[in-house]
RNA sequence: GCUCCGGUAGUAUAGUCCGGUCAAGUAUUCCGGCCUUUCGAGCCGGUGACCCGGGUUCGAAUCCCGGCCGGAGCACCA
């Protein structure tokens, strides 16, 4: 019926061998059975067949129900493996968190959650030089963390074990599984892309130890020396031969934020990160998939100390529209002070987020609905800004708020009115906030504020309608002022003409309030009196203009723009 | 250049391992309609996709080969 009557055989055959294993040898005679009847069913009419069809099997034409079912994560590869699930979050405090962390974060905890694991936040700093941690950092990522609703299970800092770090790579030494490379970068790079060993590989272990105290103990100076731990020369990738595992910081000219200038041997990346993991005892290591070498140099220290390696599952980038999340680039613009701050509603970071009234819930059902696929993923911010509204609106409280305002003068008022504004038009349980209208005495008229992109719509003879209040004639638009004429208090009286619907403050009522936006940028306004009892984090809706997050009520009211 | 990983509508995702019930599901965007004292929300409907080319097969989004495109790594960063 769904196809104007014409049926294909290929589906046909398909579904009945899928339902029907034991047809599958004979595929080819079915197939031509099923062209002879399709041809002749196809001859017919559709009405007739619709009639044919209704007649003898009712059901097929009941309408399908739709089963609406939360999206799940993919189960962890090999849990069976492993009495508990451990994951880990191993950022450097070099900057704040923003958005590309999300998915490392998120699935790392909620695997963690899933299987009742445990959830690791690492510290790794190991880098005071050119990737120095800045102290004010490992409080605000805690801080992001917990506000994302992720509970660290335990917390560890790298620049706190580099003693371990020592004990392993010594064990490394003298196992004959690591050496100290004191040849300039160029010189091993030549050896190595030719899969020859540089002539440091192959010294004995005492005089590698020895280099070793020496590395230790300030005897070389940067660059003088390096760690390497031995893979295979002839490894396909030039990246995995003998890569470098620990190197020589003047710490005197550059102390380590937390431990001062107490080592000069820094372990890099490969080395604590690797050895950790397997300390931490980590089941699962969920990374981005910049790190896919890395796992493969990690796997040959795992083998020199008989370890096994973690299952690891390497995501794609996580990129947003429009919003650069480069660290290097946030951290210098703030420092530049040509953004307003960590939370400056241009970046994408946690502390941004947070302020303009983005919610953890959306962010998270966001990166959960993404999942840990290897794909790069570009994600729209129409797409967050939908899981926030689903989110927010219910409990967002509305209130009227006129950008740009300008003077509404009605003349010709009755009576004195009485607005009864309900605070949520589904949730009348919430609430009213009430406003008098009172014409003055003179010439029975009384004054508003309105928004100036109104004034679009207005000319001379045309009904629109005050919110909740009463219909007014237009008679007069001007620059700075409306003028326009009561002409009836019923709702109904207009609904029929489709009269435009605008928010409306009277005059005395306003309370100054500037919406930040996505941009920056700020919009000036009225919001209604009624705001000044707000509190500060409320997400509220601003009638007709979008949803906006209180950041301040004092003097004047500040809110961030969330989204329409 | 070398090594590796990807490619389903504008965006994101399901399906890919193990070929058939996929005439490709879902969310969002967009477009219509309904409803509604917000241009919000809700409801109904619509547009819209398997990167390309070969091969295997009765049958390929799914398996194989080739190409194209994209990404990552190739640091004494993480």
């Amino acid at each position: 019926m769904q196809h104007d009557g014409k049926a294909q055989a290929g589906p046909i055959v398909g579904k009945l061998l899928g339902e029907k294993a034991e047809l599958r040898s004979q595929a080819k005679e079915l197939t031509a059975l099923v062209n002879e009847v399709l041809a002749e069913v196809n001859a017919l009419p559709v009405d007739e067949q619709k009639r044919i069809v209704t007649e003898k099997w009712p059901e097929t034409q009941e309408k399908k129900e739709k089963i609406e079912e939360e999206k799940h994560l993919p189960p962890l590869p090999n849990a069976e493996k492993y009495k508990q699930i451990v994951t880990r979050f191993s950022p450097n405090p070099d900057c704040v968190l923003h958005l590309g962390s999300a998915r490392a974060i998120l699935l790392s905890h909620e695997y963690a959650r899933i299987y009742s694991g445990k959830f690791i936040l690492r510290f790794e700093d190991t880098d005071p030089k050119v990737k120095r941690p800045g102290l004010e950092f490992y409080p605000m990522i805690r801080n992001d963390l917990a506000w994302l609703g992720c509970k660290v299970d335990e917390e560890y800092i790298q620049s706190d074990r580099i003693p371990i770090y020592y004990e392993y790579a010594q064990k490394l030494i003298a196992d004959g599984n690591a050496y100290i490379c004191t040849c300039v970068p160029d010189e091993f790079r030549k050896k190595s892309l030719q899969s020859e060993p540089c002539p440091c590989r192959d010294l004995p272990t005492s005089e590698q130890l020895e280099r070793w105290q020496l590395m230790l103990n300030g005897g070389y100076k940067e660059g003088e020396a390096v760690l390497r731990v031995k893979t295979d020369l002839n490894h396909p990738n030039p990246a995995v031969r003998d890569w470098p595992a620990m190197r020589v910081i003047d710490s005197k000219r550059y102390p380590h934020p937390r431990v001062g200038s107490k080592y000069n041997a820094w372990p890099l990346y490969n080395l604590a990160a690797g050895l950790d993991d397997h300390l931490l005892g980590i089941t699962h290591i969920i990374r981005g998939k910049e790190h896919l070498t890395n796992g493969v140099r990690q796997e040959y220290m795992y083998k020199h100390l008989g370890w096994e390696y973690p299952q690891a599952i390497h995501y794609g980038r996580l990129k947003i529209t429009g919003a650069f999340l480069s660290k290097s680039k946030i951290v210098a613009g703030v420092r530049s002070g040509e953004f307003t701050g960590w939370d400056d509603p241009r970046l994408a970071t946690f502390a941004a987020l947070r302020k303009r009234g983005i919610t953890p819930e959306a962010i998270k059902k966001m990166i959960i609905d993404v999942g840990p696929k290897p794909a790069d993923v570009t994600l729209s911010w129409e797409n967050l800004y939908s899981y926030n509204r689903k989110i927010i609106d219910p409990q967002s409280n509305r209130y009227f708020f006129v950008a740009d305002p300008v003077k509404l003068e009605v003349k010709g008022l009755p009576k004195t009115f009485n607005a009864k504004l309900p605070l949520h038009p589904e949730h009348p349980e919430k609430g009213y906030r009430e406003y008098t209208v009172t014409p003055n005495k003179d010439c029975q008229s009384a004054q508003f504020w309105i928004a100036r992109k109104d004034l679009a719509n207005m000319e001379s003879g045309k009904i629109v309608r005050l919110m909740e209040l009463f219909n007014v004639k237009i008679e007069v638009v001007s620059e700075g002022l409306v003028e326009a004429v009561f002409q009836s208090e019923s709702y109904e009286d207009i609904r029929k003409t489709k009269a435009q619907l605008i928010q409306w403050i009277p005059v005395g009522e306003e309370y100054p309030c500037s919406v930040i936006l996505q941009d920056a940028s700020v919009v000036e306004g009225y919001a209604e009196s009624a705001c000044k009892t707000l509190k500060p984090d409320a997400a509220i809706q601003f009638e007709r203009f979008g949803f906006v997050r209180v950041d301040n009520v004092a003097e004047k009211l500040t809110v961030y723009y969330s989204h329409k």
